[in-house]
DNA sequence: TTGAAAGCGGTACCAG
DNA sequence: CTGGTACCGCTTTCAA
């Protein structure tokens, strides 16, 4: 910077002035800066600046898994907003596990980032609390019942409701669920199934196998359903990858969706989409999840309000092939 | 740190060598400092620490697209080398274009990291060239002509000649190949695949149909290639996800494979693994190739070495249930 | 408008 | 081993 004030004829203080935009600089001035940075190929140090200014315009996102198509989108979203708003955003993955998770989420504390967005993060509540009491933090897809975190979730009880309805207008009355076990909004989904059946007068059908999100487990769960006596006419499973495990397993066995069984996901990723599986599911919309947590911490960076808010974004259902009339 | 300083009762130079590992400070002294910090919660500041020491410590890495499997698992063998080697790594994705591409190396730039991989970037070689020449840098599936990166690629000749190699042992003799158009290495597959026909006395079932690594222009292959008069018995395809598009129009056609027809990917990315997919592909090493970039890049950061080495990763064939004997 | 000077939170060298 | 001190590169008053 010292050389380019020099090139330019003018003091430090000015080509700052110039770097950041600022209006009170005469126009003969801004060239001339302009000029001289440019030919030596001059680039803000962005350590110093944030240094002096106490600011990175920089938000911090912690994936829980680069693996997982669902966050990848996430990414999207967060990233469009953020650049909207004059913020950049650099990513760090948790490779799912609460170990990767605080080494990334400890990265960018050091980087002190003006905010940190978790999404979908394994950690332990007290640590997630912890987290928010060093920065300003937003949780994508997980609850906590500290007010130290601003939260945006999708609502699993309604997504549940939406896949057991469309079943039920089909004229499904035996449908199964497979669980999601711990993961990530699960609970949510299993208590909104159980509440949909009943609504539906369905309380005696209600059925739940065990499940984890895994692909092998929708196999495993099929194994459990078929053969049986009373095999349900139509599945939910609580994710897509597991969904797509289910639906492999049950082509094995011969039968043929929808005509045999009706399936519904949930998470509409990628997966879903392929022509090949063109799985009926519920959609997060990802993108607006995405923005609404960039807008929620933006909010807070510049008004210095509370953390606490936690906004509930409604799914919607994404009727694809596996889904049709009972027999 | 001034804080603990006094609070552990002694210098701040004191506390910055605690804070660094020295050997050179008193088991009693390091004592009392950690104390002292740990009580009033004080984490380093990265920022003010690089820019004294001229050291980040951290790798920037730029992937093509966050949403390509491929890329999410590079980023694993990336991490855990630079892990082991003492950095932190720090993502961004470059949403598959060279706006966004050069936007994420612009920050890294910006924030001085130590040096920066770029997986599969779809930047010009002059552009690309221009960011070697303002950091240490490093490519994985990419080559360019000029020597101001290291590269890290795999030979995509010898992983088309390992596809045919494997079709023409199952007796297959018409392969037709569907292409990649400008895809990353979809160049050196096609000449592999024209090459291993010709080591094989087949140059003249060579036959090319083009695609763009799109699930659609898989499907949009096989209405070109069957239907017509002498369709293949087998078809290799640039990559995985274009592969999974043909599969499906082959199923709608009636066809199943291995028996009617064979079919061999790239990459062999974890739609391929899918029970529901299980497709023969090519696998490129990604955990070694991403260790690899990592140690290309610090030996240069720690000996001030040379760019312009080019290390080509030999791939490999992962037999799954879509090639099976020619009829 | 422009220039000077005082930090921001550390590191690193040097003398004690 | 420990404390003092000069920066790192940029922002931010404050005067001129």
């Amino acid at each position: 910077m010292e050389d380019v004030a020099e090139r330019a004829g003018v003091s430090r203080a000015l080509v700052s002035l110039v770097m950041r935009d600022s209006p009170k600089v005469s126009e003969k001035s801004r060239e001339a800066v302009l000029k001289a940075a440019g030919q030596i190929g001059y680039r803000p140090n962005l350590m110093a600046r944030s240094l002096a200014s106490q600011r990175t315009m920089t938000i911090g996102l912690v994936l829980n898994d680069l693996h997982n198509p669902f966050f990848a989108e996430l990414a999207d979203g967060v990233h469009n907003a953020a650049v909207d708003a004059g913020y950049r955003v650099v990513i760090n993955s948790g490779f799912g596990t609460a170990e990767g998770e605080s080494g990334a989420a400890a990265t960018f504390l050091e980087y002190r980032v003006d905010g940190l967005i978790m999404a979908g993060p394994v950690l332990s509540d007290s640590q997630i609390e912890n987290i928010g009491d060093e920065t300003r933090l937003v949780l994508i897809a997980r609850e906590i019942p500290m007010r130290t975190a601003d939260m945006v979730t999708n609502d699993d009880a309604v997504g549940a409701q939406l896949a057991i309805d469309h079943l039920v207008s089909l004229g499904h009355t035996e449908i199964a669920h497979v669980d999601g076990g711990v993961g990530a909004g699960a609970a949510g989904r299993r208590a909104g199934y159980v509440q949909a059946m009943k609504a539906h007068g369905l309380d005696r059908s209600v059925r739940i196998v065990p499940g984890d999100f895994t692909e092998s487990s929708g196999a495993a769960a099929i194994d459990r359903l078929i053969g049986h006596d009373s095999p349900p006419s139509a599945i939910f499973v609580a994710n897509d990858l597991s969904a797509t495990g289910a639906l492999h397993r049950l082509e094995q066995l011969g039968l043929s969706l929808p005509e045999d069984i009706s399936l519904v996901g949930y998470d509409n990723t990628a997966l879903a989409a392929l022509g090949h599986i063109a799985l009926t599911t519920v959609n997060q919309p990802r993108e607006l999840m995405g923005g609404l947590a960039v807008k929620m911490l933006t909010d807070r960076i510049e008004s210095g309000g509370e953390a606490g808010t936690h906004e509930v974004i409604a799914p919607t259902l994404v009727v694809r092939s596996t889904t049709g009339p009972a027999r």
